[in-house]
DNA sequence: GAAATAGTTAAGTAAATGCTTCAGTGTTAC
DNA sequence: GTAACACTGAAGCATTTACTTAACTATTTC
């Protein structure tokens, strides 16, 4: 589910844009309002819910509202999946080139 | 360098397209060519040219021309510096928890 | 129950994105 | 020297994106 490659997609795309990375940072700090997650940033906050059902849509962030407040948190488990996306490309290339150094050792 | 927030920007932008991480994808395996890049890609090489483009702008490949053809190949250090963005506020949230989980344990 | 608060939704818009085609350039093979 | 090859660049176009404003729905507060 989580590897899902339209998933991935999806988070990938989130964290593309600069305001819902910043949102990210915020909410790695803990728990916040939607109205405390556009306090930041310079738009509307029509805007920040817009970038938010993004973030919550790719997984990123799950949100719980209690009367007429939204709290949104982060979910590791998706910035893990991201994290381990990238981590594996990076693996198998450095992977490579030690098998390359000990052929060339060898030789 | 790497952490300055517009290459970050730009790298983070470079993966949110799925014809661009299957790029990188195809390189974490070993160095291509740009024609080896658009064979299993269904768009035309002007189009992959663009991606590569805009990838090697990120800092996440690197290119040298010999004659006519392009090589290309990973920049690991990039890749380990979007991973090390998510990794930074994923441990961040994390460690919060476990702050968590100890105040309340004493109480 | 009226007013303030917190968020939601829809419609519109300007700019960015992901292509395409076509017309090149430089390189290598014959 | 000419033909094939491996790209490159510009122009154009359809779609998507990141906003805006404005009208609206719940909840609290007083």
């Amino acid at each position: 589910m989580l590897h899902d490659p339209a998933q991935l997609d999806l988070m990938f795309q989130a964290l593309a844009d600069p305001a819902r990375r910043q949102m990210v940072d915020r909410l790695s700090r803990g728990p916040a309002s939607v109205s405390q997650l556009a306090e930041p940033l310079a738009m509307s906050l029509s805007a920040v819910v817009q970038h938010l059902n993004l973030l919550e849509a790719s997984g990123l962030v799950r949100t719980q509202k209690v009367g007429r407040v939204r709290t949104c948190q982060i979910e590791p488990k998706a910035l893990r999946a991201a994290e381990h996306w990238i981590n594996e490309r990076r693996l198998s290339w450095e992977r490579r080139l030690d098998r390359l150094g000990d052929f060339l050792a060898e030789s």
